[in-house]
DNA sequence: GTCTATATATCGATAGAC
DNA sequence: GTCTATCGATATATAGAC
């Protein structure tokens, strides 16, 4: 069986049984309150389609497979997002969002610049893998960045912690710090891609070890672009 | 319309117009030879996968579309390859090949390992963007690697240039060198995977200030690590 | 053995009724 | 805003021609 598997029904269920002979429609005696929906169908989307991509990654997410599992018909979807590509940004914003959230709260606010980068670099790490539908919905979903222009605030609120630190790392040189910004960012990138293929094997540490040496390599680059840490003020 | 397009039909082609009506089925005036197939559909198979993901993308890619390419039925490709996916790890077993040599060519014997260090970095994000069709394959299709043994060897084979010249490099401390190969791994997989996501803009000269970028914080990482270039012998 | 022909089930997306 | 109904495309499986 392929792992892209479209012919799958884990739980069972009659998938769209006996879809006649229900003509009023509403309040026929299912699960819900009665109402058309739930109040706020496009929160639901998003929260689903995370808890969907979760369970079957996002190759194996389908619009469909969700409005089921919410209890309104392939066609409500539509109302709220153009197609499934514009709900999967919307997953993506979020996602980004926690991201730089996960970021800020790693980056100890009194630490010296070095070490908030490489705990920042371990932080990335750590939230690809424990964090994976999210991560895997802004960079492994193949998303047009073109197209979803709302991406880019939350793509930046991603770079802000790191391209913050390297600037009071070296204030005088811009362009080392361009530089230098860039490989930290490939390097934590790198470094997640590497974990989440399997490079670090499946046991348990292997999220530890890989965010450590990730780490180790933020300071190694730091130190090999020739930054030599300054007296504050 | 979403980037996954499935209802896409570019070619206004009828998409199995008329399918009856054909009795005979050979040689019936169509562009073959007259034969059941050209040869060697397996072969055919891989080759016009590759063609037709550097026009699509992994995720445009579909076995009825290749099919059709082809001149043979959906069913077809069935007799050569268990499922899609059991495709695209043939392809990806091709586009590790293709990227080792690639990787081999770039790395100059008679250079110092820093330098051939630095050169197979630029080769390797130079190859990314170049190739991307079979880069994406390898690294952006989500293959099940525990599902294809195969692809194993072929994976080896792209490390293998990074780890014989890193143990070159110190070979008296093993530790260092592994740690020093999963960084500089990370660290071109990390700006190739910036430079495909568009960080780098889409201006030409993109690929070259990426690969520039990669080899000169491979470098760093180098030097970072503490490692001496010590005389050889 | 290789391919055709055909069938099933699912997916994304749209039009129109309520 | 949601449902019903439907379309076209896709993956996959099977029976049978050659």
């Amino acid at each position: 069986m392929p792992s892209s598997d479209y012919g799958r029904n884990p739980n069972g269920s009659p998938v769209s049984a006996t879809p006649s002979k229900r003509s009023g429609s509403k309040r026929s005696g299912d699960g819900r309150d009665g109402r058309y929906h739930h109040g706020d169908l496009k929160a639901a989307l998003v929260d689903g389609a995370i808890e969907l991509i979760a369970e079957r990654g996002v190759r194996g997410f389908s619009l469909a497979e969700l409005s089921r599992r919410l209890g309104v018909t392939v066609a409500a979807p539509y109302r709220h997002f153009a197609d499934r590509d514009e709900l999967l940004a919307a997953v993506a914003v979020r996602a980004l969002h926690a991201f730089a959230d996960a970021l800020a709260a790693e980056s100890g606010d009194g630490d010296p610049p070095e070490q908030r980068l490489a705990a920042m670099t371990r932080g990335y790490v750590r939230f690809a893998a424990e964090q994976r539908a999210l991560f895997d919905v802004v960079y492994a979903a193949g998303l047009d960045k073109s197209r979803y222009p709302e991406l880019e605030p939350a793509y930046q609120r991603v770079e802000e912690p790191f391209s913050s630190c390297v600037a009071r790392l070296c204030p005088d040189d811009p362009e080392a710090a361009t530089a230098l910004e860039d490989a930290l960012e490939a390097n934590a990138r790198g470094h997640a891609a590497l974990l989440l293929d399997g490079s670090y094997g499946e046991e348990p540490d292997a999220i530890d070890r890989a965010a450590a040496q990730a780490a180790r390599a933020a300071l190694a680059l730091i130190q090999g672009f020739g930054i030599r840490s300054h007296p504050a003020g």
